[in-house]
DNA sequence: TCAATTTTTTAGACTCATCTAAATATTATT
DNA sequence: AATAATATTTAGATGAGTCTAAAAAATTGA
């Protein structure tokens, strides 16, 4: 079994991954860890050790195999609990990231499999985040930006970009929310912000907000 | 807060001021927590530090109000996450507290009260031992063993002393659980084996199995 | 190209929770 | 009460994970 800290660095590598393709490098994992290039050094090089990194000095690191199963099962119990927390204990969406952060490090591969059998095997978590089954197999979704949709097109909200607290509270507060139907009405050229129907209802938001959401055609 | 480790003391001091009234020693807990007798000594050190518990140099230790509250919270959620993955996740009741050994270090007051009330408030853990309130309060419980009763009594099961996934599946295999009811129809003098009936079956049982049952009258 | 800047690694230190071995205090036994 | 046995504490070490400061490598750009 792996420590909560290392679990943690393997999900930061595997989230990083998207972006720095090629290797993920020292600077950019202590700031996602927000701790210090010495630290994740250390830390690197014990992953390494264990087979679930591939790592050369000053060539930043890569997921191996095992390395990326492992994060895939963290995620999974992450948004698998995320959706607990939400369906069915009363928990908003902008308050079960930090449980969550604690829960997907429990070990147990019965409570998993179970939980995700009691919740009905639920494809995406409350932020719309794909929830990976236990072959570690995601779901495929070709889901867009809000901001990428043209005049007089439609679709629907299945995720947001931002999870941040501030963000989902401002989505509630509008009544915005997954599974909704947005149509654009209009894109204002100088600031690129739009106007949505939502609910039957106009609302301005600005490019922050549109970049934020996820889109499904 | 407090470390895992932390925790896991005050939970174990807990448990020892049953037996050991009038200050629990540094052996009794080493063995409880299987460790050595100086990592606790070290350990019940940093819980005086923090008030947690009431210590003088060879005198043992009894915890304070603030450290008893401590534990307490930490067997309500042990015993909650018990009877959720029971009720909830099919688990047997020999399989739970592993997990549970887990899941009580989850540190959110919100998951604990709402996971309470998710599951109706209930009173007893799988293996009949009490659930406390929000408040700490365990509910009363005039419990005795089975081992106490005289011939011709009954009583309904309500616990079990012994939670050793052994014992379990032995009552497992003889359609013993909690909620039955025994009559005691025979008490063999030579070595106290019990003949009982339950369910309408006549079964005999050592005084091993009797002085590990709880009944209720 | 080569000096300046940035990134990454190394060296050494710290805390936490643990250990072994040795010292000291307490308790039991003669 | 003195000695033997037992319980407890102290001293010093270890490994995990982190930190700061300094050294070394890689990259940038004049
Ligand atoms: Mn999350
Ligand atoms: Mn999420
Ligand atoms: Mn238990
Ligand atoms: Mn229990």
């Amino acid at each position: 079994m792996f420590s909560f800290s290392e679990e943690n660095y393997l999900k930061a590598i595997f989230h990083l991954e998207r972006r720095y393709k090629g290797g993920v490098s020292t600077n950019a994992l202590a700031e996602e860890m927000e701790t210090k290039a010495s630290s994740v050094t250390d830390m690197i090089r014990k992953l390494s050790d264990k087979q679930l990194v591939i790592y050369k000095k000053y060539q930043g690191v890569k997921l191996s195999e095992k390395g990326r199963a492992t994060a895939i099962e963290v995620i999974r119990k992450h948004r698998l609990w995320e959706f607990f927390l939400v369906e069915k204990l009363n928990f908003n969406w902008d308050e079960v990231h930090d449980v969550a952060e604690q829960l997907e490090h429990i070990k147990s591969e019965k409570l998993t499999r179970e939980l995700d059998k009691f919740l009905g095997f639920p494809k995406r978590d409350p932020h719309g985040d794909p929830i990976p089954d236990a072959e570690g197999n995601f779901s495929v979704s070709n889901k867009l930006l809000l901001a990428e949709l043209e005049k007089d097109q439609t679709g629907i909200c299945i995720g947001v970009k931002d999870t941040s607290a501030d963000f989902l509270r401002y989505l509630d507060k509008n009544k915005i929310a997954l599974g909704k139907t947005i149509t654009v009405k209009d894109i204002e050229n100088f600031d690129n912000s739009m106007l949505i129907v939502i609910d039957g209802e106009e609302l301005r938001i600005s490019q922050l907000i549109s970049g934020n959401l996820f889109i499904k055609m």
